[in-house]
RNA sequence: GGACGGUUAGCUCAGUUGGUUAGAGCACGUGCUUCACACGCACGGGGUCACUGGUUCGAGUCCAGUACCGUCCACCA
């Protein structure tokens, strides 16, 4: 067996585990009847991502679910794959013909959509690649993309199905318009951002009564040549007898009617509002009632058309802005202008403010709502942490049908045909059964020559909604066959941030439920049973990560620095459930510090003498002989087992960081820090070393299963260099035992633990703490060969006597004598007995009584307030027999304890 | 305007159903090349648990309210 090499290098380490994984396809989720299987899909990243920091906690967390699901002897599926993500991708392409001056028309929609194909086949894998070096234990050979023929025939299918059930149809609507990206949004895809901008008071003046105005305030003066009524408020006595008046409209003037409508707040401004029909939502409706007409001012990209005027026509709207103001100045009808912060929609991917637009748009009607919900309020599906579900379930409550077309060219194209020559515009709702005008269908018309397809493609979240089965192979039955459909769906886990609970994860719910097993319980239909939702990263000051801040550290250079493990570990212990992340490099450090450790233990057992077997957990146990076992090892064991129990409690609960802590705990402070130091004592004597070895053997193996999932590659190294598995398997090859079968093995080895071992090693802990401390404060913690005297019971000493080669290696003293009566010396009263520092010199007696009666003091303290409870009889009579009689022996001792340093103090 | 999170050591965070003297990592101080590890070991300093009330024998923990920070939802021009 090779020599483990003093420090660890990550870096060679990750690259041959990852290359030998791949190369046996130890990833492929198999279908194994009898076995239980679990199974996650990927949320697909954008195609055009590069790995963050988001994506190595969501993705590490949910390696580290497989991991353990195959630990657990569980059939384990992870599908990876990516997204399209049209308006992304096709910025990102565009970006990069800018550079040679050329732009998507230039080259023609098909010539252009190619391109994108080029880019991706070049671009594309990048961050499937990073996930690898991550570690990412994905089932590679199912790698999907939300534009591969059979996935976008999917996305075809359930177009063509959703508007054959009449969940779809086409309308002309207000859309959220983004004028860089120049295609329609859905209301998820705004960001509304507190935007300070100016109120400008504007009046107009009323047609038959010249000189008299009504006032109004806007902030989109650039608008006014697109009013087309004032409202007021039906019931506002100040304008009632100007209703069905008009008034000339400032800009582009015209004349225009008072009108009104409660939509109107009285109480806002001067009471009145301006209409303009095209630009606003709410105008828009209004001029539905009131059968006003629409005068659309702006172009596509934003700019002002001839309908705003000469003065305004060609301008960009927030030139126009300025241009509007000044033209309202010059003619009198600006009374006032205040700076005004408001909320405005923005652009999601563009950061531009998106212009509401009324437009031809494919909109969906959501399928299934009411089930949704109830797969969730009824915890048919479960929501980690729970509170998400209330923002789940809000949003359904007030759920607004979904905008899926988008006017651009990377994406599934609506599989929707019209007659040539047809007026579109002019579509009603019958006409869009009628198939001798629409043809809507996966194939399309058989005399394509005689229609045209519709332009616009769909929304990426419109595919990505369908990932959880058309991953596997839906709707094709033998490619579902061949996936393994019926074994691995639903998935057992979804890991994802709670940002796009409406864009994807209720998405996917609806899907699930509509067209997965028809007719089947909420159970089989839903797309999977848990959803964690992660935590989002911040950096150290708590802002959210971003390019434009450049405070988003690069996964790959922390990979470089502290291993892939080191990342993981590091990342897992700082995200608690739910809870958002601070990120702090020296917690990357710390996990690599961890690997460090777990590196050099098992280099120390490797070291300390010839490997036993150690191909089962059998095999340990039949090398070790329990009648040697001494409080130490029953207590490792003990611990040992608490541990495997609350890592499995932590998974069950999704606590992650919580597992992580434990481990770390466990391993560095119980068993490094303190068994792996008295067994240097043990291995000296040919009595004990066979079975202290073993013990360590069983130890390190189980905390590789247990740290596996989290840091797979050192834990896949070392479980080949201490040879718990055959040369040609790896690690997940073996099963973890639970605490429970773990206990039983070692009961069928004739062990029980003794439960009072713990608390006897603790004291043994405390008293060797206390010697050094002794030490410390007398400037000898260096030296080795100072000797230590203890009055002790009978029954104290024995335990100190038996332990004493142990102690004294660990304190660094070379004798511990028990005595009668020691005089002189400098003492501290351990949980064992007093043990006194036998100095060659004299005792600086006023330091020596100062130390004393400071301790002293703190445990009078302690002894005022437990005596004060004890006396109070609401205390003594209310409180249950437990805590009453843990505050009894606690006094017990505390007195004990005072009454042996006040005989120290005597001494003096 | 509504909903949800957070406030505990210098920093980042744990703290299970209320019960001994509130923990960890980092940082800090001191001493150590002790035959696994200086990516380490030992010892130590450091907290009015945001604030105000309440319930209780007992509150970091439960209840009410306040303040501040953060997130999401909501068409107020």
């Amino acid at each position: 067996m090779a020599e483990i090499t003093k420090s660890y290098e990550p870096r060679d380490v990750e690259k041959k585990w990852y290359a030998a994984w791949q190369a046996a396809h130890a990833f492929a989720g198999k279908v194994v009847p009898g076995k239980a299987s679990y199974s996650i899909v990927i949320p697909p990243p954008n195609v055009t991502g590069v790995l963050t920091m988001g994506h190595v906690l969501n993705n590490a967390l949910q390696d580290i679910l497989i991991r353990r699901a195959r630990l657990e002897g569980k059939s384990a599926l992870w599908i990876p794959g990516t997204d399209h993500a049209g308006i992304a991708t096709q910025t990102v392409v565009e970006r990069e013909l800018r550079k040679q001056k050329k732009t998507r028309h230039d080259f023609g929609r098909e010539k252009f959509v190619e391109k994108v194909w080029e880019w991706r086949h070049e671009k594309g894998g990048i961050i499937l690649e990073q996930l690898r070096r991550l570690g990412a234990s994905c089932d590679w050979d199912r790698t999907h993309f939300t534009m591969d023929p059979a996935y976008s025939r999917a996305v075809l299918q359930v177009f063509v199905e959703l508007f054959n059930r009449g969940f779809i149809y086409r309308g002309k609507r207000m859309v959220n318009w983004c004028p860089v990206s120049l295609t329609a949004l859905s209301d998820e895809e705004v960001i509304m951002k507190p935007t300070n901008g100016t109120l400008y008071k504007v009046r107009y003046e009323l047609v038959d009564r010249p000189g008299e105005y009504i006032q109004v305030s806007t902030t989109r003066p650039e608008t006014i040549p697109g009013d087309v009524a004032i409202a007021v408020h039906p019931e506002d006595p100040r304008y009632a007898d100007l209703v069905g008046k008009k008034v000339w409209r400032p800009i582009n003037r015209a004349q225009i009617p008072i009108i009104a409508d409660a939509a109107v707040d009285k109480e806002f401004g001067s009471g009145a509002l301006k209409i303009t029909p095209a630009h606003d939502k709410v105008d828009y409706e209004v001029g539905l009632r009131h059968k006003l007409p629409i005068v659309d001012v702006l172009r596509a990209d934003g700019v002002l058309n001839e309908l705003a005027g000469a003065e305004l026509a060609g301008l960009e709207r927030f030139a126009g802005r300025k241009k509007a103001a000044e033209l309202l100045k010059e003619s009198g009808n600006l009374v006032g202008e205040e700076s005004y912060a408001n909320n405005v929609g923005y652009s999601e991917r563009a950061d531009v403010p998106i212009e509401p637009r009324l437009t031809e748009q494919w909109w969906l009607r959501y399928p299934r709502i009411e089930e949704a919900k109830a797969a969730v309020r009824d915890g048919h599906i479960k929501f980690f942490p729970e509170r998400w579900s209330k923002v789940y379930l809000h949003w359904l409550e007030n759920i607004q049908d979904w905008c899926i077309s988008r006017q651009l060219w990377w994406g599934h194209r609506i599989p929707v045909w019209y007659r040539k020559g047809l007026d579109r515009s002019k579509l009603t709702e019958a006409d869009l059964r009628d198939t001798t005008k629409v043809q809507v269908s996966l194939e399309g018309p058989s005399d394509p020559e005689n229609w045209e397809q519709e332009e616009d493609v769909l929304d990426t979240w419109a595919s990505s909604w369908l990932w959880p089965f058309a991953t596997m192979g839906w709707p094709n039955q033998n490619e579902m066959k061949k996936a393994g459909f019926d074994y691995f769906y639903p998935t057992t886990t979804l890991v994802t941030g709670p940002d796009i609970i409406f864009f994807w994860v209720a998405r996917m719910i609806m899907a699930g439920l509509e067209f997965i097993r028809p007719g089947e319980s909420l159970d089989q239909r839903i797309p999977f049973k848990n959803v964690y939702f992660t935590g989002i990263i911040r950096d150290a000051q708590g802002r959210k990560m971003s390019k434009s801040l450049g405070n988003s550290p690069d996964p790959l250079t922390l990979i470089d620095k502290y291993g892939a493990d080191g990342l993981r570990f590091g990342i897992i212990s700082i995200a608690p459930q739910g809870q958002d992340i601070r990120f702090q490099e020296e917690r990357i450090e710390g996990g690599k510090n961890f690997c460090n450790k777990l590196w050099n233990a098992s280099r120390f057992r490797q070291m300390s003498g010839e490997a036993g077997d150690n191909s089962s957990v059998a095999a340990i146990l039949a090398r070790l002989e329990p009648s040697k076992f001494d409080a130490d090892d029953h207590a490792i064991l003990e611990r040992l087992i608490a541990t495997t129990a609350s890592v499995e409690k932590a998974f069950a609960e999704f606590e992650f960081s919580a597992a992580v802590q434990t481990l770390y705990g466990f391993f560095w402070n119980d068993f490094c820090d303190w068994y792996v130091e008295v067994s240097k004592a043990k291995l000296q004597s040919a009595d004990t070393k066979t079975t202290c070895l073993a013990l360590q053997d069983l130890i390190i193996r189980q905390t590789l299963l247990l740290l596996h999932p989290f840091i797979p590659f050192i834990t896949e190294e070392l479980w080949h260099l201490l040879g718990f598995g055959p040369e040609n398997a790896f690690i997940e090859e073996a099963r973890i035992e639970t605490a429970a079968e773990l206990s039983e093995a070692l009961k069928s080895r004739g062990i029980s633990i003794d439960t009072a071992a713990a608390s006897a090693v603790e004291k043994l802990k405390t008293t060797a703490s206390q010697a050094r401390a002794l030490k410390a404060e007398f400037n000898l913690a260096s030296r080795r060969d100072v000797r230590f005297f203890a009055t002790a019971s009978d029954a104290d000493w024995a335990v100190l006597d038996a332990n004493a080669s142990k102690l004294t290696r660990m304190v660094g003293a070379n004798e511990l004598l028990r005595k009668a009566k020691v005089d002189g010396a400098p003492a501290v009263v351990t949980p064992l007995g007093t043990l006194y520092l036998d100095l060659a010199s004299t005792v600086d007696v006023a330091a020596e009584k100062q130390r004393l009666a400071k301790e002293l003091e703190k445990l009078q303290q302690h002894i005022a307030g437990t005596e004060a409870r004890l006396a109070n009889t609401a205390f003594v009579s209310k409180a249950p027999p437990a805590v009453l009689e843990g505050a009894r022996k606690q006094l017990a001792e505390l007195q004990a304890k005072k009454a042996e340093i006040e005989r120290l103090l005597g001494g003096l």
